[in-house]
RNA sequence: GCCCGGGUGGUGGAACCGGUAGACACAAGGGACUUAAAAUCCCUCGGGGAGACCCGUGCGGGUUCGAAUCCCGCCCCGGGCACCA
C-alpha cells in the first residue's frame, strides 16, 4: 500500500474504474423497492461553483445510501438549458446562444464528474436540444386542447429607446439596464397557462404534502391566496355600466365614500375619453411609470390618484360616490376595482386623507365609539354595525359572513365567491431561447396549433442577436413565414417562445424515459419510478418552480397520462451558499469554483468539507478555513487503515486478557453504525460525519492502549465499518481502501453495515444533578439504574447536601437515564 | 412593504421531543519530535473569580421545577415577490 495518501491518483482511477463498471446505472429490478432521489437540474451558468457541491452533494449521499439499502435507485442528471443568460451572451459576443450552452454544460458536467457524483449518465437530457423541447411543445399543444393556454392582451416591461421588451431582471430602478431610459409598461398578446383553474387542488393537495417543509406549504399558500368574500355590482351613474367590485369586507358597504379602479383598468380610458379630467389622469399614469406593483402597493408608498369625473351607485344604498383612480390598485387582483371603505381600510383611509374625501364609520368598536374627524388610522376589527340601515347593531362578523352576502344574493346585487391572488402562468417570453410556442396564424383559419407529426418547431439557426428592438425570432422570415397547416396558404408562426419554468415543469417525469422518440412520457417507466421520493433543491425554488411543476403533475393526471397528482412526495430545501452575504450566482460575479480545492485537497475533501459546514437547511457563508481539517481527517483514516492492513490479511485470533479493548471497539463500532444511519436518515450529514470523526479518534486511542486489539473479529469490524460509512460522504478514498482491505468491488454496492443496539448501547452514563435546574453535581452511574435509585444518589451528593442546607426539599423531577432536579425553597 | 426563514465561543457549527450549552472541527496559544521545516502527537481554549460559585444562546418581557428550544413585543440578516433560474 502507498504510504502517502495520493488523491490524484486515487480518484482518477476510480473515476474510470466506475465508469467502466456502470455500476450506477438505474435498474427496475423485480422484487425491490425503488426510489427516485433527484436534485433540481441545474442552470448551466458556466462551470460548477460551490453551490453546485453543495446541493449535489446531498443528492449523492443519500442515492449511495439507499443503493446500499438494496433499493433500485433513480439518480440522473440534466441541464435546464433555455435561459436568458445564454441569449445576453449572444448579444455581448456574438456566440450563438446554443455554443454558449452546450460549452457550459460540457464545463459543468466535467465539473460533476471530477465529484464523483452517482449518477446514471445514460439518463442526461437537456431542455434545449430538440428532442425534449419537442415534448415540451406537445404538451403545449395538449394544454391548447384543454383550454388551458390561452392568449390574452397582458403588461410587459417596454424600453422605448431599444424598442424591446425587457425582463424584470433587465429593469434596475425602474430604468433599462442597457440605456437608462425609464422602462415602460407595453400590453402585448401573450400566451398563458390557466393554472388558476387549479389553484383549490394546489391547496387542497397540500394535505398530501406531509414530507415538505412546513414552511414551503406556508408560502405556496399565501402566494395562491385564497380569500373568501363577495363580487358586489356597482353601476356607473353617467353611462349605466355595470362594475364588479371583490371584497372580503360585505359588512363595510355602507361605509363606501369613494370607488377606486386600477391605473390600468380598461373603464378609466372609456370613462375620461374627452374629459377635461384626461390630463389629470395621464399626468398620474406618467407618475406611475417605472414604478412596480411591490412599491405602488407598499403600505408606506404616498397615496397617489386622479378624481375621473363620474360616478358609482352603491347597490346597497343607492348612494352615489366619486370615481378615482389610485396606485394601489392593481389590475391583477381581484377585478381591478375598489370599493373604499376609509373608515375601516388602512389604505383607503390613507387616500381620503390625502384627497380629503368623506370617512363615515359603520363598524363600531365594542368599548369606543368612533369619531371620523379624530380617527388617526382605518378601525379594521370586527365591531357592531351602525350607520347601515336595517343592520344596526348587528356583529359586523355575522353581517360579514352570512347575512349581508345573503342579502346580496337575493336582491341580485352580488353574490359569494372567493377570490385567489394567485394569477394565470404568463409563459410568452419574446426572446430566441426558448422553445417556440407552436402555433400558426392563418389570415383564414384564425389560430391553428402545429400538427404533432410537424413538432418540433426547430429555432432556425441563422439568425442575429441584438438587444434592441424586436427578438430574432420576430426578425427572422424564414421562421415566421410558413404554411397554414389547416388550409396550406400562408400564414405566420407565432414567435414567442416558452418561459423556461415550463421547460422545468416536466423534466423530472422525462428522466424515468429520456430517449423515447415515440411519447413524451412512457406509462410503464413513468409509473415505475414517479413520483420523485427525494426532492432537493435551493429554497428560492420555494414557490414559483415548485408550485408550476404541481401544476403541470395535475393537468397531466387529468390528461391520463401519469397516475398520481403530486410530483414530489418529500422534499429538502437547502439553504444558499452566500458570499459577503449575497447568493452565490454569476451575474453577481461572487462565484468560488470547486477545481482549485480539488487540484490541491481532492474531491473527497471537498465534499467533505461542504458537508461539515453546517445542516442542510442552513445557508452557509463560504469559507475556505477549515478544509485543512477535512483534509488531515482523510488523513487521519488513511494512516489508520495503512497501519493495520496487515494484521487484518492475518488469521484473526482471540485476545482474552484485553477483552475491556475489545468490548469498547464493539460498543464504538455499533454506536456510530447507528449513529451515522440515523443521521443520514434525518439528512444531518454533518453530525453524521462528526460521529465518524469521533469514532476515528476512538480507534486512535484504542490502538494507542491495546497494540493487538486490532487483530480480532472486532478490529476487523471496526476497520470495515469505518471505511463503508464513509463510502457515500467521500467515495474514492472509500473505495481505494476497501480495496486494500481485499473486499470486493465495489465498496458501493456492499451493503449498509447493520447495528446491535445493545452492544450500541452505553454501559455507563453521566446523570445530572441539579437543585433548582442548576447543575450541581455530575454522578457516573449504569445505564439502566432505576428512578429511585437516581434520586437516592443525588440526595445523597455532599455537594447537592451543601446546597440544600437551609432550604426544604418540595419536589424531586427525576428524568430517567438523564437527571434529578430537586426543587427546594 | 408583504410572505417565509435565521441570529449560540475568535470562526463553522452541536445540543433530534422543554432536561448537562458549546459535540465535532477551524483558528489561536503552549509543548514534544526534528539540525531545521513540513507532517504528526500532546495540552489550553465562552467571560469573570484564588475558589465556592456567578454571568452567558440578538434585545426586552412571560410561561415552567427547568427555556438556545414554547409564548408576546422589538432589532438585525437572508430568501421569494410572478420575465434570473
Amino acid at each position: 500500500m502507498e504510504e502517502r495518501y495520493d488523491f490524484k491518483v486515487i480518484e482518477r482511477k476510480w473515476r474510470l474504474r466506475w465508469d467502466e463498471a456502470d455500476i450506477y446505472a438505474s435498474r427496475g429490478e423485480e422484487g425491490a423497492t425503488e426510489r427516485y432521489i433527484l436534485v433540481m437540474f441545474p442552470y448551466p451558468s458556466g462551470p460548477a461553483h460551490i453551490g453546485h457541491v453543495a446541493n449535489y452533494n446531498l443528492g449523492d449521499v443519500l442515492a449511495r445510501y439507499m443503493r446500499r439499502k438494496g433499493v433500485n435507485v433513480l439518480h440522473p442528471m440534466g441541464w435546464d438549458g433555455f435561459g436568458l443568460p445564454a441569449e445576453n451572451a449572444a448579444i455581448r459576443s456574438g456566440v450563438h446562444p446554443a455554443e454558449y450552452t452546450w460549452k457550459n454544460i460540457a464545463l459543468l458536467k466535467e465539473g460533476l464528474k471530477r465529484l464523483g457524483y452517482s449518477y446514471d449518465w445514460s439518463r442526461e437530457l437537456a431542455t434545449c436540444s430538440p428532442d425534449y423541447y419537442r415534448w415540451t411543445q406537445w404538451l403545449f399543444l395538449k394544454f391548447y386542447e384543454k383550454g388551458l393556454a390561452y392568449k390574452t392582451r397582458a403588461w410587459a416591461n417596454w424600453c422605448p429607446s431599444c424598442r424591446t421588451v425587457l425582463a424584470n431582471e433587465q429593469v434596475i430602478d425602474g430604468l433599462c439596464e442597457r440605456c437608462d431610459s425609464v422602462v415602460e409598461q407595453k400590453a402585448l398578446n401573450q400566451w398563458f397557462f390557466r393554472i388558476t383553474d387549479y389553484a383549490e387542488r394546489l391547496l387542497e393537495d397540500m394535505g398530501k404534502l406531509s414530507g415538505w417543509p412546513e414552511s414551503v406549504l406556508t408560502m405556496q399558500r399565501n402566494w395562491i391566496g385564497r380569500s373568501e368574500g363577495c363580487e358586489v355590482a356597482f353601476r356607473i351613474k353617467e353611462t349605466g355600466r355595470e362594475i364588479p367590485v371583490f371584497t372580503t369586507r360585505p359588512d363595510t358597504l355602507w361605509g363606501v365614500t369613494f370607488f377606486l379602479l386600477a391605473p390600468e383598468h380598461p373603464l378609466v380610458d372609456e370613462i375620461i375619453a374627452g374629459t377635461p379630467y384626461e390630463e389629470d389622469v395621464k399626468e398620474f399614469r406618467e407618475r406611475l411609470s417605472g414604478v412596480s406593483d411591490m412599491e405602488r402597493t407598499a403600505m408606506e408608498a404616498e397615496k397617489d390618484g386622479a378624481f375621473l369625473g363620474t360616478h358609482a351607485v352603491n347597490p346597497v344604498n343607492g348612494e352615489e360616490v366619486p370615481v378615482w383612480t389610485a396606485n394601489f390598485v392593481l389590475m391583477e387582483y381581484g377585478t381591478g376595482a375598489v370599493m373604499a371603505v376609509p373608515a375601516h381600510d388602512q389604505r383607503d383611509f390613507e387616500f381620503a386623507r390625502k384627497y380629503d374625501l368623506p370617512v363615515r364609520v359603520v363598524i363600531q368598536p365594542p368599548d369606543t365609539a368612533l369619531e371620523p374627524e379624530s380617527m388617526t388610522e382605518a378601525y379594521v376589527e370586527p365591531g357592531s354595525m351602525i350607520n347601515s340601515g336595517e343592520f344596526n347593531g348587528l356583529d359586523s362578523e355575522r353581517g360579514r359572513l352570512e347575512d349581508i352576502p345573503d342579502l346580496l344574493g337575493e336582491r341580485g346585487w352580488g353574490e359569494r365567491t372567493v377570490n385567489y391572488r394567485l394569477r394565470d402562468w404568463l409563459i410568452s417570453r419574446q426572446r430566441y431561447w426558448g422553445a417556440p410556442i407552436p402555433v400558426v396564424y392563418c389570415p383564414k383559419c384564425g389560430t391553428v396549433p402545429v400538427p404533432e407529426e410537424d413538432l418540433p418547431v426547430l429555432l432556425p439557426e441563422d439568425v442575429e442577436f441584438e438587444f434592441e428592438g424586436p427578438s430574432p425570432l420576430e426578425r427572422s422570415d424564414g421562421f415566421r413565414r410558413t404554411g397554414c397547416p389547416r388550409c396550406g396558404g400562408e400564414a405566420e408562426r407565432e414567435t414567442d417562445t416558452m418561459d423556461t419554468f415550463v421547460d422545468s415543469s416536466w423534466y423530472y417525469m422525462r428522466f424515468a424515459c429520456p430517449g423515447d422518440d415515440e411519447a413524451a412520457l412512457d406509462e410503464e417507466e413513468v409509473s415505475y419510478w414517479l413520483p420523485v421520493d427525494q426532492y432537493i433543491g435551493g429554497i428560492e425554488h420555494a414557490i414559483l418552480h415548485l408550485l408550476y411543476s404541481r401544476f403541470f403533475t395535475k393537468v397531466l393526471k387529468d390528461l391520463d397520462l401519469v397516475d398520481f397528482d403530486e410530483p414530489f412526495t418529500n422534499l429538502l430545501c437547502q439553504g444558499m451558499v452566500v458570499m459577503g452575504g449575497a447568493k452565490m450566482s454569476k451575474s453577481k460575479g461572487n462565484v468560488i469554483t470547486p477545481d482549485q480545492f480539488i487540484e490541491s485537497y481532492g474531491a473527497d475533501t471537498l465534499r467533505l468539507f461542504i458537508l461539515f459546514l453546517g445542516p442542510p437547511e442552513a445557508d452557509k457563508e463560504w469559507s475556505e478555513s477549515g478544509i485543512d481539517g477535512a483534509h488531515r481527517f482523510l488523513h487521519r483514516v488513511w494512516r489508520l487503515v495503512d497501519r493495520y492492513l496487515g494484521v487484518l490479511t492475518f488469521k484473526t485470533q482471540p485476545v482474552p486478557e484485553e477483552s475491556e479493548s475489545l468490548k469498547i471497539l464493539s460498543h464504538l463500532t455499533h454506536k456510530t453504525v447507528k449513529k451515522v444511519t440515523e443521521d443520514i436518515e434525518r439528512f444531518a450529514f454533518n453530525t453524521a460525519i462528526a460521529a465518524i470523526m469521533e469514532f476515528t479518534n476512538g480507534l486512535y486511542r484504542v490502538m494507542e492502549e491495546t497494540r493487538g486489539a486490532f487483530n480480532t473479529l472486532e478490529g476487523h469490524e471496526a476497520i470495515r465499518s469505518l471505511v463503508l460509512l464513509l463510502a457515500p460522504f467521500a467515495p474514492f478514498i472509500a473505495e481505494e481502501l476497501w480495496d486494500e482491505l481485499g473486499g470486493d468491488f465495489s465498496v458501493h454496492q456492499r451493503p449498509w453495515p447493520e447495528y446491535d443496539p445493545l452492544l450500541a448501547r452505553a454501559e455507563r452514563i453521566t446523570m445530572v444533578a441539579q437543585v433548582n435546574g442548576k447543575v450541581r453535581d455530575r454522578i457516573e452511574v449504569g445505564a439502566d439504574i432505576p428512578e429511585e435509585e437516581m434520586e437516592r444518589l443525588a440526595l445523597a451528593s455532599p455537594r447537592i447536601r451543601k446546597n440544600l442546607e437551609g432550604k426544604a426539599v418540595s419536589k424531586v423531577i427525576v428524568v430517567p437515564g438523564k437527571l434529578v432536579n430537586i426543587v427546594a425553597r
